[in-house]
DNA sequence: TACCTTATATCCATCTTGCACTTTACTTAT
DNA sequence: ATAAGTAAAGTGCAAGATGGATATAAGGTA
């Protein structure tokens, strides 16, 4: 038997198949504290509940693509700083039916996150703080107090911030989420809002520097009342470190 | 409605779905190598290549619990280090029918990696080497030119290796792949073999014992012709660093 | 008992890091 | 104009980590 003959008499439903779908978190820095995007539900099951944005995976799109789809359909945004995080496939994680799920982050600017904010009014902003009691993260909307996700999305962000965190020392994913030209102070500000902890200023700097990662524009900052700082831009050589 | 009547009314076949695979990257250090296990492909597609183990997600059980069940199934194996990796999308991956495959991969003590191959006949044992024109992996067996590899398996191969080089930085992953009781230089040389260079052997020794991640057993190796070395025994502290 | 081999310990030069302190540059108040 | 205030940018130093050479220890084997 050929493989042409082969792939038609190939039977594509002869097993039972799970729903797949990808959900984003819309991450950036607001007010010196991580921040995702999300929205409210309004169906069953977990009505009233604050979920990521997300969807179905088409039968004719990757799962880079899918995830892209929704970034823009969802927060209308297009080209951002998008990774695969990790597949969720506990079997009763979704109510109805069974539903694996693969999470993706996202990071953006501040403006471009808060100008996601204005052209998708369904979408809020939550900033995220480390749970009092260790481990988990909680999401706040307007300073309330934590917000109960839908499905495990709580898990989702939790490991997207994980992930962020330990990214910070060997890669520039940082700058994802900087606007094109910045501050070391603004650098400094991003890593301190995900690490969660006050870093030495001359130490930061020299590190960054040294790296060779950025580029000095030989601008400076305006608008500020005391000596305005260098303007930088990122400047990632050749391959792009993953 | 309530969530009752709702699941009730839901229709689970409204959509198409993808198929959901899992895919095994067993992989062991042997002389001085990291090496996988893998299977030849009897069937179209990519009949006559080399391939991971692998199978399909039931819809009973989870990700993790499906991969637990191809290790067990392939390989006769309880019990090892596993963990998920990445998840494989793209529309054209498999050429029968629109298959996600989520790869994991597992960690095993070059013993029991032998004692899987005599188990599970079906597998053969590729090393792995970094590829001349740089950036991607190859697998041989019996020492013969590089085997190719059915899907995008050596995608998933090289990404399973890149993120156990970088794990092994920050993580006790290496403990993964020794016996319950081994010597800094075992240790030190699946470090070497993953890393694939050379390590300065002091700073290695007091890098590892200031770890804190070792414990002497205060027994010595047996059978060599020289010092015996001391035997140490991994001894993580309670949170299981991911 | 001499000798070979590898484990283990010591030492030192070098590089990195944390941190205090100084100098610079710009705005605002007087 | 000039002084005061503020944060950026630069300097210097001590402590710690790292690479690498060298010395000593502990087993076997001839």
């Amino acid at each position: 038997m050929d493989e042409r003959a082969y792939l038609e008499r190939y039977d594509a439903n002869a097993y039972d198949r799970p729903s797949v779908t990808v959900d984003l978190i819309l991450m950036s820095v607001v007010d010196g504290a991580p921040a995702v995007l999300l929205a409210e539900r309004g169906q069953h099951p977990f009505a009233g509940h604050w979920a990521l944005p997300g969807g179905f995976v088409g039968m004719d799109e990757s799962l880079d693509a899918a995830a892209r789809r929704i970034l823009h359909d969802k927060a209308h945004l297009t080209d951002a700083y998008i990774e695969q995080l990790y597949t969720f496939g506990a079997v009763q994680r979704d109510p109805r039916m069974r539903v694996i799920s693969v999470a993706y982050f996202a990071l953006l600017p501040v403006e471009r996150f808060r100008a996601a904010l204005r052209h998708a009014p369904e979408l809020t902003l939550a900033s995220l703080g480390v749970s009092p009691s260790g481990g988990g993260v909680e999401a706040r909307i307007d300073g309330d107090g934590p917000v109960t996700l839908a499905f495990d999305h709580d898990a989702m962000i939790a490991l997207a911030l994980e992930r962020l965190r330990g990214k910070l020392d060997y890669s520039h994913v940082a700058f994802a989420l900087l606007p094109e030209r910045f501050t070391l102070r603004m650098l400094q500000e991003v890593y301190e809002a995900i690490l969660g902890q006050r870093l030495n200023k001359p130490a930061f700097r020299r590190r960054m520097l040294d790296r060779g990662w950025l580029e000095a524009t030989g601008e400076r900052e305006t608008g500020a009342s005391f000596r305005p700082a260098e303007l930088y831009r990122a400047h990632i050589p050749k391959r792009d470190a993953r």
